[in-house]
RNA sequence: CGGGGCGUAGCUCAGCCUGGCUAGAGCGCUACGUUCGGGACGUAGAGGUCGCAAGUUCAAAUCUUGUCGCCCCGACCA
């Protein structure tokens, strides 16, 4: 391609609204326009880009054995009632009514895809015979986004691949989903993207598996647990912390009761009494199947709900209302502790290793000092748990490491479903016994627009956007440094002609601008290899290549350049 | 949905507080000339209902109210 001929607006100041270096950079080297808010024009190279990212995708799900179907964006309203998503959805869901014949007709843009496939399986899947099977799209997905943001991290309409297993047994669910997995691993891997695999909350439908596929940036808006000792990877609802204390400290100071007017958080508290929050002792009044508990944690801690309830053995666990707390405690909220509560008490593991402690005295505008576990109150050994979130520095829980919390963007997710889909929706089957069973479900995806901003998101530089081969726009960009030189010109030319017809994707940049501009361009939009066409090096037969991940530029000979370059490209591929 | 910020030329912004003549700069764009190995220089030019609406005033980019849009922090996110 020509430059002169495509579309590459490239701009030199950073936009106005922009933040982060891959929206930055993406606007900069004219990959995206920005339409409205969360909608985004892919402009030439941003599609070359995206198309190469999606070729990957495909390569792999069909080197996987997954089939390739399209399903429409236009969806009945009908199959999200039935599965009752229009609820969970809410106002993410993008709904539209027409008029046809003086009837409404109700639709929805589609968020993601399970109730079209389940109800496509059921329409044309009636045996076992028929399966396994998995079938995936790449499709654009919408969602309104309440705050889009971060450029096309986080967008209300963008392309997904996603697929769906269905599966006649637990087992084979589990070899479905371990293809997806590894294909999942090779995709990012060719994409140049340094990703973890870590282990996700399932929630309650579902198996016991989920891994989201992250990749560590300052900017993500996702939170991952790693070890980087033995490469323990979860997200952080999901993150266990290692062994922590287990035998109780002995504390000595004396109980007090000291009052605390007004004051019930544990920041204004510790600020009041001078004491930091790791010293105080949290009392959450939960109600656990509507059974009210106690939940005591440091205070500088962070309760996790997952954890509670699995602890707890609950299927519904939610905070208790202000009159619970006050019913069960004598005091509002802010003012519970642990002396004297007659409901059972659950602690969190660090709790065993506080000594004296801060805690809440049961009454208004009061707490006490100097409270010592096993002597004011006790816990009951079976009644302690991981129930917090993992904060950094944690022991590992697989290794003697530290554990470290960091940033990172979802790029992909893989989830075990089970029936919940098939059976709302009918997608049965026919066993060898005559026997129906709804089908085994997973669902897989992957952002495709996500693998291109992660990537620029970790690996641009003070120039620009640094492609890896496998989804650069093109593989080679031509520099002809003055093009109305025309021994400059013609060599440029006949190079641009030869590499195109080896089957090389090359941007001639064939615009009458001065060498720095276009070296400028060139690094901002990060082809990988850029060959510098020069009267100076054209004397003595040489043309100038530099990589763009490569501070130095080196010479080639004029002569066989064209084979000495595709060869170059297919080695980096 | 709570809190904050911003809408002036294609882009980035100044001017607004303290109302006053034909509304400015840099970049980009057009023409011509000189240039030509890391975002050149000169000359001439094109380009703006100051987001929109109403109000206050002799007079509004500037003050007031409303409205629309965009961005940031938080909440939310299969």
């Amino acid at each position: 391609m020509r430059w002169s001929q495509t579309l590459i607006p490239t701009m030199k100041e950073t936009p106005e609204g922009a933040e982060i270096p891959s929206h930055v950079l993406m606007v900069r080297a004219g990959l995206i326009g920005q339409l409205m808010a969360g909608v985004y024009n892919y402009l030439p190279l941003g599609l070359r880009a995206l198309r190469k990212a999606e070729r990957i995708v495909r390569e792999e799900m069909d080197r996987a054995g997954a089939i390739e179907i399209h399903m429409p964006a236009l969806t009945p309203i009908d199959l999200w009632k039935r599965t009752g998503r229009v609820e969970a959805f809410g106002n993410v869901l993008i709904q539209v009514a027409v008029r046809r014949q003086n009837k409404q007709v109700h639709m929805a843009l589609g968020p993601t895809h399970e109730e079209i496939v389940t109800d496509l399986v059921a329409r044309y899947v009636n045996s076992y015979r028929q399966l396994p099977i998995t079938l995936y799209q790449i499709q654009t997905k919408f969602r309104n986004e309440e705050r889009p943001r971060f450029g096309v991290l986080r967008t209300s309409e963008f392309l997904m691949k996603d697929a769906y297993s269905f599966d006649t047994s637990a087992q084979g669910l589990n070899a479905s989903y371990d293809k997806m997995y590894d294909a999942y691993c090779r995709i990012f891997s060719r994409a140049g993207l340094k990703y973890l695999a870590v282990e996700a909350e399932s929630g309650p439908i579902g198996g016991d598996a989920s891994h989201e596929f992250m990749v560590l940036a300052e900017n993500g808006e996702d939170t991952v647990v790693h070890c980087a000792a033995c490469g323990y990877a979860a997200n952080l609802e999901r993150a266990e912390t290692g062994q922590r204390a287990k035998s109780p400290a002995s504390g000595s100071a004396e109980l007090k009761k000291v009052p605390t007017p007004n004051v019930g958080s544990i920041e204004q508290v510790s600020k009041l009494l001078k004491c930091k929050p790791a010293d105080m002792l949290k009392t959450l009044i939960y109600v656990a199947d509507d059974k009210p508990v106690a939940v005591l944690l440091r205070g500088d801690h962070e309760a996790n709900e997952g954890k509670i309830r699995r602890a707890l053995k609950a299927t519904k666990l939610e905070l208790a209302p202000a009159d619970v707390v006050q019913q069960v405690t004598g005091a509002p909220i802010g003012f519970a502790g642990p002396i004297g509560l007659k409901i059972p008490l659950w602690a969190d593991a660090d709790v065993a290793a506080m000594g004296s402690a801060v805690v809440g005295a049961n009454e208004a505008d009061a707490h006490y000092t100097g409270a010592n576990l096993g002597r004011d109150f006790t816990v009951a050994a079976d009644h302690y748990a991981d129930l917090r979130n993992a904060t950094a520095g944690d022991p590992c829980p697989r290794c003697p490491g530290t554990l470290e919390l960091r940033h990172a963007i979802e790029v992909g997710h893989v989830f075990k479903l089970g029936t919940k889909y098939s059976e709302a929706l009918d997608a049965r089957y026919l066993d060898d016994k005559e026997q129906q069973h709804a089908a085994i479900m997973g669902c897989y995806g992957i952002g495709v627009n996500r693998i291109i901003a992660a990537l620029i998101e970790t690996t641009h530089d003070a120039n620009g956007i640094v492609w890896p081969m496998s989804l650069a726009p093109y593989e080679i960009i031509i520099s002809p440094i003055n093009v109305k030189e025309a021994a400059v010109a013609e060599a440029a030319e006949r190079l641009y002609r030869e590499l195109t017809d080896a089957g090389i994707e090359v941007l001639l940049d064939d615009r009458d601008q001065r060498p720095g501009v276009k070296f400028k361009d060139a690094d901002l939009i990060g082809i990988p290899l850029r060959v510098v066409v020069g009267g100076r090096g054209l004397k003595e037969g040489q043309l100038e290549i530099k990589w763009r991940h490569e501070a130095e530029p080196k010479m080639i000979p004029l002569a066989g350049a064209t084979e000495a370059l595709a060869e170059m490209v297919r080695q980096a591929t």
